[in-house]
RNA sequence: GCGAUCGUAGCUCAGUUGGUUAGAGCGCCGGUUUGUGGUACCGGAGGUCGGGGGUUCAAGACCCCUCGAUCGCCCCA
């Protein structure tokens, strides 16, 4: 008989199992309910947008040159005839719902949400195909206070990872419209005239993205781009006065920044603040979370003219970071023998209906039940005996010294309505 | 799309300059021992060495192709 071909997980899927604190599912999920947690504090309301839209609005939002528009996506016709494309990214779904659902009525509007993301990429460390990302956005405000609140949100989420210490905020300004044009063309001149010491690759970027040789890491273009100018010399008076607002609102609130004056991002519809935090953690994908101002974007859809700024994080980015979460307690209730298998059964369900997680294991005798709850680092084990002779009908075995002894046995003992183990009868 | 490294039991890995019937630990299944209890002992199942082709008397080891993984380039969270 053949032997069938087993079915692979597609590349740079990936599939994550809890069960254990450190598990990376278990990372995960502290990250998102930590960005859920802290997003409430600032007043970001929840949203939902669908996984996929027609492929016109993310080819529009991000720029037909860009890399993720040209070669990145996941496209596919549907049945109907109409291109649809899985996203890449949050912002232009989000933009999209602004404009199509009437949302303009909530403006200032601060949303958040998170959810996976799909990017045709080589997978390499800290990068996947279908990736997770949170994501925050304040739409309909053009003043830096918005850009201030969204960096000082985003800084506490990193303090409450506890992160922040590997992790720097790099920050520049892309300046408005008119400053961007001139500096670009100031660039451009620049790089021109340094054609022949450029990589082929920057040499490339020089027609289609010249910003981005800016930030290359090619050592032969380093030269070039280090003494090519900032963005300063080009600032418009407005577009100066922004960023000192952002700069002096960020130090006002107390989170630590560095000028980046060769920080450019890669999507077309960035304007003025541009950040990222970046770490030396992990390999070549040193950004963790990055974002900024897209006041143009909106209109560019067919929307009206709003403002917006807003930063995306990799969840999986963050979950590399972060410490293992503290497990959650959880009981293990173990029959002593089959007599009392029922017994036992009746008391997990007393301590599940007062909200206490319980394992009970399906088969086994005591001893491989207790030795499983080890394995599993549960954090007590609650051990039903019958109550023949004079030995205590309920013991509870603590294992997880990380957990308060006391707390969990009065935590046992009170959803059971006793002081403690009880010798002699049934509960009932 | 390009480059480097790597693919041996469910998992982590040994496997000497090619040389009998491919090993270990953990896990799994069964048993012994113990008996308020993770740490002992015995036994068992499980691998066409990623797949295909080639060199050789002989390939898990060498060569080619292919698929996959990891890390890097590009780009990005």
């Amino acid at each position: 008989m053949a032997k069938i071909e087993t079915p692979r997980p597609v590349r740079g899927t990936q599939d994550m199992l809890g069960g254990t604190p450190d598990a990376f599912a278990e990372r995960f999920a502290h990250v998102v309910a930590t960005f859920d947690r802290v997003r409430k504090l600032y007043g970001f309301q929840r949203v939902e947008v669908p996984v996929f839209e027609s492929t016109a609005v993310f080819a529009r939002s991000l720029g037909e040159s860009t890399d993720v528009v040209s070669k990145e996506m996941y496209t596919f016709e549907d049945r109907g005839g109409d291109s649809i494309t899985l996203r890449p990214e949050f912002t232009a779904g989000i933009s999209r719902a602004y404009i199509t659902e009437g949302w303009q009525q909530y403006a200032p509007l601060k949303v958040a949400t998170h959810g996976p993301l799909f990017r045709y990429e080589r997978p390499q460390k800290g990068r996947f195909r279908q990736f997770h990302q949170l994501d925050a956005e304040i739409i309909g405000a053009a003043e830096p206070g918005a850009d201030v609140e969204l960096l000082v949100f985003a800084d506490q989420l990193l303090k409450e990872l506890g992160i922040n210490d590997g992790v720097t905020l790099t920050l520049n300004t892309l300046g408005d419209a008119q400053s961007r044009e001139a500096w670009r063309a100031a660039l451009i001149a620049h790089f021109e005239a340094h054609r022949g010491d450029l990589s082929e690759d920057s040499v490339e970027r020089l027609g289609k993205n010249p910003l981005r040789i800016l930030d290359s890491k090619d050592p032969r273009d380093r030269p070039v781009a280090d003494s090519a100018p900032d963005i300063d010399a080009y600032l418009t008076d407005e577009a100066r006065g922004f960023f000192e607002k952002v700069t002096s609102g960020l130090d006002a609130a107390g989170v630590a920044w560095e000028r980046n004056a060769r920080l450019v991002r890669g999507l077309d519809y960035y304007r003025h603040t541009a950040f990222e935090f970046v770490t030396d953690r992990l390999g070549a994908q040193g950004t963790v979370l990055g974002g900024g101002r897209y006041d143009g974007l909106i209109e560019n859809l067919g929307g009206p003219a709003t403002p917006a700024v807003g930063w995306a994080a990799g969840i999986e980015r963050l979950a590399m970071l972060v410490d293992a979460p503290e497990g959650e307690i959880i009981i293990s209730v173990v029959p002593d023998n089959a007599e009392v298998d029922e017994e036992a059964q009746r008391i997990a369900s007393r301590l599940r209906a007062s909200n206490i997680a319980v394992d009970v294991a399906f088969k086994g005798n005591a001893k491989k039940r207790v030795e499983l709850a080890k394995k599993r680092k549960h954090t007590a084990i609650l051990i039903v005996r019958s109550t023949s002779g004079d030995r205590e009908k309920l013991y509870l075995q603590h294992i997880d010294e990380g957990k308060d002894k006391a707390e969990v046995h009065k935590l046992v003992y009170g959803a059971l309505g006793l002081d403690s183990g009880l010798s002699g009868g049934d509960l009932r």
